[in-house]
DNA sequence: CGGTAAAACTTACTGCGTTAGATATACAAG
DNA sequence: CTTGTATATCTAACGCAGTAAGTTTTACCG
């Protein structure tokens, strides 16, 4: 066949492809030969434009991530409103391609998060919030959006309010009684845990197991009020 | 070879060799053909164990979890206090064999959770927490423990205080400043996180987007005030 | 003692990721 | 206009994976 007069392959045809095959058919059905199938070509010419199938698979994980939309600054110094809009907004890009979260977490790019934290540190500081909590709300909200996030596209989709699927009546009956009084949908509880941790630190700083024992005790005290 | 006098692979053993290779050389290095060589026996015998490879993954991810500490309850009704302790015990078993993480976002054995969820819930109740919460914080709190620590276990491990390692201190200044006032490590992170959403789930119960507006821009006051 | 089921084996197939080397064309230099 | 080199595809082939089929030996039960 020799070079054709343009090229067949491109990286972004093929990551578009990529992501098409995982969406349709999950991650385990995106082979290299199924691949350069859809794009009209053999499976060893994709080496002549990745290194190898992780290299692809990063890609794809870029692409999906990129795609997270950036909310605009609030007029006032709400910080907590704005990380909330950004939280669910990559929850809405990755859950986009539901299909793709296991690859996310392996080929997850970090640069791209790096100069995201960057900016959102210097908003912090913006606001007033002193740099020993940075740390503890970018790498708190990473772990809790991109975790939960992940974990919730592993498990089938639901619109509508959350029961407990595996919940037997019988054997489980204040589950089930649970899910019934439930009211919130998945993405009711994501953004409410955003927020309720958010609200957590900004009340209470710091709660380390050495540091801060008082806090703490009077953290656990206003709980026991709360729901006594 | 035939039919030796006693078995030669048990299911526990093959479990255990399995665990032992995902420790040691990644869920990549786990290949029948090598799990069965370190069971001195041939792949296929396997399948006289096991219906497939994914029915040992799914066995793995389950003696992972179950080896979670089960916590006495307290004498007091200080349920976020028994949840905290609960998702340490979660995260510690977990990290115990963080290279597994792929394949227990994969086959987490949802029935385990389950059966703890129904005790969990009824001890909601004896604690006099109304019953419309407790989806929320039981789906809460494993997104956020189960998400938040596998995220973890997908980094390398530090003890010390946590930094962002992507960071340069060219392209983000702010960040390395903040990694340098950040005080707490991973797990402290971790604890803050769970106590700060229980705490906001205490307080102010369901925050949803069209259910209470009024209790969410009180909330958000509180925030502003807060950290000004 | 004989039949059945258990628990290992050997062999073999398919499909995967990947490498090596051949082939033909585009493009730039003389 | 020729010629050389880099580019972009191809074909062929290797090794390893998961798994299926069928074989062999042995344990156990009536």
């Amino acid at each position: 066949m020799g070079r054709p007069s343009a090229p067949l392959i491109s990286k972004n045809a093929t990551i578009e492809a990529a992501l098409a095959i995982i969406d349709d058919d999950g991650v385990d059905a995106l082979s290299l030969p199924r691949l350069a199938r859809e794009l009209n070509v053999r499976a060893p010419s994709l080496y002549h434009h990745f290194a190898n199938k992780d290299e692809i698979l990063a890609d794809v994980s870029r692409a999906i991530v990129a795609k997270t939309v950036f909310p605009r600054k609030p007029a006032t110094n709400d910080w907590a409103e704005w990380f909330t809009q950004l939280c669910l907004n990559f929850r809405t890009a990755v859950l986009r391609h539901r299909n793709a979260a296991p690859i996310l977490l392996r080929f997850m790019p970090r640069d791209l998060l790096t100069d995201l934290y960057e900016s959102a540190a210097t908003y912090l500081s913006e606001c007033g919030v002193p740099a020993e909590l940075h740390v503890q709300i970018l790498d708190g909200l990473e772990k809790l959006s991109l975790g939960s996030t992940i974990a919730e596209a592993m498990q089938p989709p639901t619109r509508s309010r959350v029961r407990f699927n595996y919940a037997d009546p019988e054997r489980h009956p204040v589950l089930t009684a649970a899910g019934a009084a439930n009211q919130l949908n998945q993405r009711q509880i994501f953004e409410h845990t955003i927020r309720s941790y958010l609200l957590g630190v900004a009340h209470f700083g710091a709660i380390s197991n050495d540091a801060a024992p008082a806090a703490r005790s009077a953290a656990r005290a206003k709980t026991a009020v709360a729901t006594a």
